[in-house]
DNA sequence: TTTTATTGATTGATGGATCAATCAAAAATA
DNA sequence: TATTTTTGATTGATCCATCAATCAATAAAA
């Protein structure tokens, strides 16, 4: 069996693993032996390679944000003027894979777990940053400082309120629906507060 | 020491103490002998009241809902007009208790806990209907109903996005300014979409 | 043969649940 | 009033399952 060279496919297949399990379950109350079976390795060659669970879902979170920023990066090459970097940072956050349930679940846990572990909160903190920043700097292009910081503020939490009233599975919040609302959250900002900005 | 009549009383102080051992370590796996220790009385006396931890997770819930139910009606009986009434329900939402960090880290908790618990799910989606509809009961006497449907999905997920992002303590997130941001938010789109709607 | 990969077996700790045994107030009885 | 009986309240001890973590052993490269 043993190639050598395994380790970072195994790191890969226990992350990728560890996010399929937790989002399922939708809780980080998973046992090591979940994760590894999920992996198709034993339970014991998981801890070989992180040493510790916290560390396995370290990685796992890690991974999770760089999945999304890859998206955005993506997106954002493929997007021209300001407005339209905009609804690519929006389309981003809800497209296919961000806004599938177990995605959205993994998320939830992570953000409950942020609340114990500093390291996971300052993942989530950076993603939130990022994701403000991103907004912010389009938004400058189109109305004042001033206006772009509190815009952004407003898009970034409805983004998120969308995913947890997703995560409840009630109202069918659709990734259309979704991206309509916060694209007209935009819009409506822009129109009111922008008109008088052209002279400038 | 056993004074008959006890039993409301233990049901109270053991559901208060969840609600406050659960906000402080944010997270529901606190054992039943934390909480028990927070109310004064064992853990086996906890399971005499509650039959198992699991029941008494949902009574916890269930506290935190009519807190909050209860706070919302003495909100809007104090309402004149549909647009206070609006921003009545905003104020409730991020008044202090309901926002401080450990209630908002309760909350969190029991997302989390909806991806299992069928009965918490319950509970969640209730207050989320309960948003909803209190929402759209307003804005229908301000706007045509289709608007109202919308703005109201748009202003309950900008009041849960600006939960998390509290939850998670990075942005300075005040109490006034998640106000502002939901009931700006709110007078936007009402000026927006109503101009020609005092015409009917 | 040395190194890397891998696992089954084992363990120490933790935590939910159960239960037999107290304790004291209240009610019934004398 | 004094005495006995009953019952709710309460707990310490314990059982049992789960799980993270460790380790010694095995197997396949190199």
């Amino acid at each position: 069996m043993p190639k050598v060279g395994m380790e970072p496919v195994r790191r890969k297949a226990l992350v990728d693993a560890a996010l399929h399990v937790i989002g399922d379950q939708g809780t980080l109350s998973v046992t090591m032996s979940d994760i590894a079976r999920q992996a198709g390795v034993s339970a014991a060659l998981a801890h070989h390679y992180f040493g510790s669970k916290e560390q396995l879902l370290v990685e796992t979170v890690r991974s999770l944000l760089k999945q999304l920023r890859d998206d955005t990066v993506t997106a954002l090459n493929a997007a021209g003027t300001p407005r339209e970097r905009l609804s690519a940072i929006v389309r981003v956050s809800f497209q296919a894979d961000q806004f599938a349930p177990e995605t959205i679940a993994a998320w939830l846990a992570f953000y409950s777990e942020a609340q114990r572990s500093e390291e996971t909160r300052r993942f989530l903190v950076i993603y939130a940053r990022r994701l403000h920043s991103n907004l912010v700097s389009s938004l400058k292009q189109l109305c004042v400082a001033d206006d772009a910081q509190r815009i952004a503020e407003g898009t970034a939490a409805m983004i998120d309120g969308l995913y947890i009233r997703r995560a409840l599975g009630s109202s069918p919040v659709t990734a259309d629906a979704s991206i309509a609302l916060t694209d007209d959250y935009i819009t409506l900002n822009l129109h009111a507060r922008q008109p008088q900005e052209h002279a400038a």
